[in-house]
DNA sequence: ACGATTAGGTTGATGCGTCAACTGATGGTT
DNA sequence: AACCATCAGTTGACGCATCAACCTAATCGT
């Protein structure tokens, strides 16, 4: 593998570049140990119930739950049936299509939802959106969209 | 806990959110991809080599290298265990401070980390860097630190 | 100088994520 | 109609991160 010519990162690439690699390090952990201490949910098990809360019937067929919360079907599996077995979600197969099976939401885990999203906005707020200016925002979600298509290609074609 | 006066998120900055969260969700399993399969190393245990190569006699005090790789002692602690199995890394108690454990890269973790690195930085590059304009990158850099302050004040007083 | 407190690291148990293998259902082919 | 390939989802084993408990060395107070 001749790589003599690699292009290695300038300083202001470098520094770029190591500021975004902490951010993700530190922004998740930070946002877990503030879930999961008020709420008892990872951030990722929020992301699932904030998905179906906001679907019809407060039901979603996995992969597409999935993709929501931007995790593999394997693990959201896994979550699911913890969140099940906690009473927080049922599980049935779909009458249309035997293969995909069908998450829905129950009341207790709508519950549990709307205890936990107040706290975890105002988190999202002071670490992120009250931080940066509107413009900043926007210039954020314009970068992240980008990176994005790079990483990611063919999510939402 | 009288949180009647919530501030939800406005459309577009829950689609900014929803974008920084994908993100933090995509690129570091994107990155530990590409460093696993090329180089067997994970990008955390990559960030600890590169930490090590880059300071005087390739030596560091574990809480010091910890900072650097965002990551706490303990995990840090795991981490050079298996690294030390693997040949890459010696650790020797500071003749200095007894309580301190420096961490010294060997040359075969040396030669671990200059195989590993032009297909790390071509991917950081690619995800990235090349994404984005000059001026996005420098964007991203101020966006990132104003966040990190507010997630972890007191990094780099 | 001696006891208490703090700082730096390590360890073991627990829990979650990933990967590969597998099951069942559906659609297409001949 | 029988078969094969594909799709949706589940499962179990393995590896890593986290947390709490612990240990030793250094420092502080008196």
């Amino acid at each position: 593998m001749g790589d003599d010519e690699v292009r290695w990162l300038k300083p202001d690439e470098l520094q770029a570049w190591m500021t975004l690699a902490g951010l993700m390090f530190k922004l998740p952990a930070a946002l877990d140990v503030q879930l999961q201490r008020d709420s008892g949910l990872t951030h990722f098990e929020y992301l699932v119930l904030a998905g179906l809360s906001e679907s019809p019937e407060r039901s979603r067929p996995m992969s597409d739950l999935a993709g929501f919360a931007n995790g593999s079907l394997s693990r959201l599996s896994h979550v699911v049936k913890r969140l099940e077995q906690r009473g927080f979600v049922r599980r049935c197969p779909s009458p249309a299509d035997g293969r995909i099976t069908v998450a829905t939401l129950t009341d207790a885990g709508y519950e549990e939802l709307v205890a936990a999203a107040p706290g975890h906005v105002a988190t999202v707020r002071q670490y992120v959106i009250d931080a940066l200016t509107p413009e900043q925002l926007s210039q954020l979600k314009t970068i992240g969209d980008q990176i994005l298509q790079k990483v990611d290609p063919g999510r939402a074609c």
